[in-house]
DNA sequence: GCATTAACCACAG
DNA sequence: CTGTGGTTAATGC
């Protein structure tokens, strides 16, 4: 059974740190979710209960504007979710919903708390992954700011073949989401994409997309 | 001014 | 939902 967390081997990085007793007390504190792709893991202005570990599958972050839902970023299993918006505010902040299938773990939050507290490297990799979010979001509120449309979705592009670790990858995302998340509308977005198959950068299919031009769309997402 | 960029709108698969 | 063309506002040269 993969459900004991003692044995669970997608640990994540700071709960490697915990010692047999902390483990069983996280099992008994613990449930593991599979969610579909396009299910809702959890809703922005809801109550939040739990600190959320995505175990398996790609999840994406969003938050209700008052125009459009802004996708904030796509984060890749094994990570926390939830972290900032349940110790830092008792009604979730955003909403997270599953892209792939995905599995989950809900954690309690005092028992989840009590590690931080008594467990200092437990603690630290947490600080840790929560520096490297805010240094990825600063990135990206850079990016979102100064960069011109190819370069961001250019950017989303290498995104996404890294995160699938292939150059041929479905797209997750309508054209309105893809919008969504580089600050664009959906037309530009389709405009983009066939003026990049045009020019040989990509195979374009729907929203199937292989990168031809690795280098060029390099260049285009750093140039801007 | 003129050119470029990108959003908004409308219409058609 | 997607793609395309026309229009328009803002910005840069």
């Amino acid at each position: 059974m993969d459900t004991l967390c003692d044995c669970c081997n997608i640990k994540s990085s700071a709960a490697k740190f915990l010692s047999k007793k902390e483990l069983e007390k996280l099992n008994n504190n613990c449930v593991q979710v599979t969610f579909l792709a396009g299910e809702i893991i959890f809703k922005q202005d809801a109550f939040s209960s739990n600190i959320i570990y995505v175990k398996e599958g790609l999840v994406k972050i969003h938050i209700k504007g008052p125009h459009n839902d802004q996708i904030i970023k796509i984060t890749k299993a094994p990570s926390y979710l939830g972290i900032p918006t349940t110790f830092g505010n008792k009604i979730n902040q955003y909403s997270a919903t599953a892209i792939s299938n995905t599995r989950i773990c809900f954690i309690d939050n005092e028992v989840f708390k009590q590690f931080i507290i008594n467990n200092g490297e437990f603690a630290y990799e947490l600080v840790i992954e929560l520096c490297h979010n805010e240094l990825n979001s600063f990135q990206r509120c850079v990016n979102r700011t100064q960069k011109h449309i190819n370069g961001r979705i250019a950017d989303a592009l290498m995104f996404f073949k890294n995160t699938f670790e292939n150059n041929e990858f479905i797209l997750p995302f309508t054209r309105l989401e893809f919008g969504n998340f580089v600050d664009t509308s959906r037309e530009s977005v389709s405009r983009i994409l066939t003026e990049f198959k045009n020019d040989g950068i990509i195979n374009l299919d729907g929203k199937k997309v292989k990168i031809l031009n690795e280098k060029l769309l390099e260049t285009i997402s750093k140039k801007g």
